[in-house]
Formats: C-alpha cells, structure tokens, sequence
DNA sequence: TAATTATTTCTACAAATCAGAACATTATAA
DNA sequence: TTATAATGTTCTGATTTGTAGAAATAATTA
C-alpha cells in the first residue's frame, strides 16, 4: 500500500457524500450508510475516513451556517471532488468490466 | 472491521476469480489484476485474500490436473461460490443505487 | 451561568493489505 | 543425476485501513 488505494470504506463514504451532495456531513452519512448498504459504522469512523479522503484530496470541506434553529457544533460539510469523482469512475468502469467476463464464463450463475 | 465485510482487494480478487473461469489460479489473478485494474500486488498477497476468501467460503478450490507439460507445483484452481456470487452481486446493486443518486444530484460532474 | 444537544476531534487498537524471503514440489533440460 | 524453471506455501514484519469510545467544541435553551 503506498495510499494511493480507495479501501473498502473510503470507497463507500465517497460515494456516499456524493449521493447526498451538497448536504453531506458525518450523521447524515452515517445513517444513508446503515439505511442504503447495511453498513454500520460508529460515527468516530466517518470522520476518521473523512478525514483520510481529505488528505487523499477525494473530497472538500466547509462549515455549514452558524445560524441554524438547533444547538450542536457546525456541521462540516463535504462535497466530491473532481479528483474524487474520477477515482470512482475509474474503479467502476473497471471493475464493471470484470463483472462482464464473468457473467459471460458463467452465466449458469445468474 | 469484524471479520464479515468484503475489502477492497478480496473483492476485487474474488471477481478476477469469477472472471477467469475455469484457469483462476494465484499467477493468472496476479497478472489480470495488473492488466485490466493497473493493480500491481505481490504473489503473497494475492495468496493471503484467497485463503481468507476461501475461510468465508466465497471461494472454492481443488488442484489442477497433475501431469500437465511444464514444471512446477500444481496449480490451485479456484472458483466463485454461489455464496461468494451473492456477496459480490448485493455489493454492486447497492453500490449502483448510491451512483444513481449522485449522477442526478452532481451532473455536471458526468 | 448551567444544561442540553449536535457534531467533531482525539487516542488507541484491530484487521486488511503489502513486501520480501525461505522453502517445497513437479517437470523438463543438461 | 543434477540443474533449472515454474509454480505454490509459509513466515515475518511493516504500513494502511477500519473500529470504538471518550473527550472536546460550539451552538441553543433554560
């Protein structure tokens, strides 16, 4: 590994933020996590994987407004990046193209 | 992490595995992992993801034919299981959705 | 000011991945 | 018979990725 892999998670969150784009932040990612993958992760994990994708430069981040009707800390808010989105793209398109060799070899399977 | 989540390598080897049908054994995994994921990985780790594979039962393998015309070992041939089908079937589907929602949210980003 | 709420940040550990080396096995070549 | 080539296995140790809980922070309400 020399950081330049998407793991398993990261994969998932960026994704993620992007589905939720532009109202993504650690909660809401957490909980379209659980809802749409069945993917339960303690809150601590978003952010640590925030966090790492930042660095990566696979996503941004601002604070929401300051005025909110709601007590509790900004919410940091995440968006995709370009660089992120083609990570993604790249892995899709190449792991779709496995998937068609497979379902061609073994189409008993389907 | 508890052990029941596909990683980024296992997945991507256990649908190199599918794709090969029926010549998956660890060199030929090694070499289309390079060739169609530019995912460049060392024979141990290849070894590593299939034994673990094979301990989550989503793989399967027996020892190619004993006398074939070259040097070496046997081969180890693998194969997906109809468990390790599903697995890899219900990651995409999810992993789909949440794509669908960011090319509606992000089009520009297309 | 204190309590409550929402969220982020810190800290530490566990699991997955990576890398290289030593060694075993089988067939062919010398 | 010995050497060589082509596998495959196993081990050891390092780095990256994933997990979990506690602590800190910032905003609102009492």
């Amino acid at each position: 590994m020399r950081g330049e892999n998407l793991g398993e998670l990261e994969e998932l969150v960026l994704l993620t933020v992007g589905s939720l784009y532009p109202e993504a932040y650690a909660p809401v990612i957490k909980k379209e996590l659980a809802e749409k993958m069945d993917r339960k992760v303690v809150m601590s994990s978003i952010h640590t994987v925030l966090t790492r994708l930042e660095n990566k430069q696979f996503v941004c981040s601002r604070f929401g407004d300051s005025t909110p009707e709601r007590g509790g800390k900004r919410k940091r808010l995440f968006e995709v990046t370009p660089e992120g989105f083609k990570a993604l793209e790249s892995l899709k398109s190449k792991r779709d193209a496995l998937w068609g060799n497979m379902l061609q070899l073994m189409p008993n399977l389907q």
